[in-house]
DNA sequence: GTCTATAGAAGGATAGAC
DNA sequence: GTCTATCCTTCTATAGAC
């Protein structure tokens, strides 16, 4: 499918692509069917086929328009701000987007957790230039003692790992602390107190 | 299949669970056939099925076998220890855990995106008891001033994303780092650091 | 554009020979 | 205990009416 033109083809469009992120998101590539994501969409499967080429083009299409938006917060990083700030701010854009986005970031884990053969030439390429862009001007405002000697290939991980966690990981978390309870509550001042004093410079 | 007898059949039946893991935590529960486990154990498929009752009785008997080990290194934090060392020792022994059996942690992982519908008992229950547990004596080592002050679930679930992630996405690590390299390597020095400055006494 | 009906392939499980 | 052959269900995709 490329561009749709007329209201109710964008409109449709639309549907099959958000019912397709909330089944693909839970149950990954195989464990989803084109019933499962038609019933969500509220449309026949074969109505499906004729929007999407296959069940893995729509799959295709859906990858394609996270990524974009997965890498922008690490762009946003301003060589030329404060380093703590700049840092601490990566952190709080990537949380919201996990809170924003869980179903997007689980449909990242699940790539990712399978080996990421759909998704290897992004990582290879865009995000690793991009990754070892911010590498390297994090390890420069740590060699002038702007912020703490912090590996910063792990500061990165580390900030993925920590934020991405409330979204991969929430139905673990739900179930721990009780139903009621939203596990994001905490965990802005909880991150906040662990990067400023991961970050602070020596000595301390 | 219960506890096999003969030497054979602990062979073939130890096979089979090792085979079921790496097709398992590759592919998750309905992208993995048992074709593919068959043809990695080495045997035919209605072999396969002589052993165990069904697919899902292999899966079943996979996840039992996991979460017994899985809360293990939590449940030695030794409340007669020194907080600070005793917390980071059960970092390191979480740290061990997804270098020696990252299929394992993928496996777990991969229950968890989906919303966890095959382990809530065990979450809701073993673990979760052990987690409120270990929680309260964090919150009496923090009210003490014997650490820090931090949220127990938040440092607990800091704990699971951190070590966690070494495993569940070390192909895109690798791919970010280039192929040679092992991201569990700096890893050890990296959280280290990250939880002795997370945990200090304050004032810093 | 949307539907019903169905073709064709894949996968879990069983029958039955050896 | 292990294999070949096969049943039966599920799923992707298409045909064709409206």
């Amino acid at each position: 499918m490329t561009a749709p033109r007329t209201r109710i083809q964008r409109r449709n469009h639309r549907l099959i692509m958000d019912a397709a992120l909330e089944v693909f998101s839970q149950h990954g590539y195989r464990g989803s069917t084109l019933d499962q994501i038609a019933a969500r969409a509220g449309l026949s499967k074969p109505n499906l086929l004729y929007y999407f080429e296959s069940k893995e083009a729509i799959h295709r299409e859906l990858l394609t328009d996270l990524l974009d938006t997965w890498i922008a917060p690490l762009r946003r990083i301003d060589p030329a701000g404060e380093p703590r700030a700049e840092i601490l701010a990566y952190v709080h854009r990537k949380l919201a987007m996990a809170r924003e986005y869980p179903r997007e970031s689980r449909l990242f884990a699940g790539e990712i957790l399978q080996g990421a053969p759909r998704i290897e030439g992004f990582i290879r390429g865009e995000l690793k230039t991009l990754v070892d862009e911010k590498a390297a001007l994090i390890r420069a405002w740590a060699a002038a003692g702007r912020i703490g000697a912090v590996q910063p290939y792990h500061l990165i991980f580390s900030i993925w790992a920590l934020t991405q966690h409330y979204a991969d990981f929430d139905a673990q978390m739900r179930m721990i602390l009780g139903d009621g309870q939203d596990p994001t509550e905490g965990a802005e001042a909880h991150l906040t107190r662990l990067f400023e004093r991961l970050l602070a410079p020596e000595p301390r």
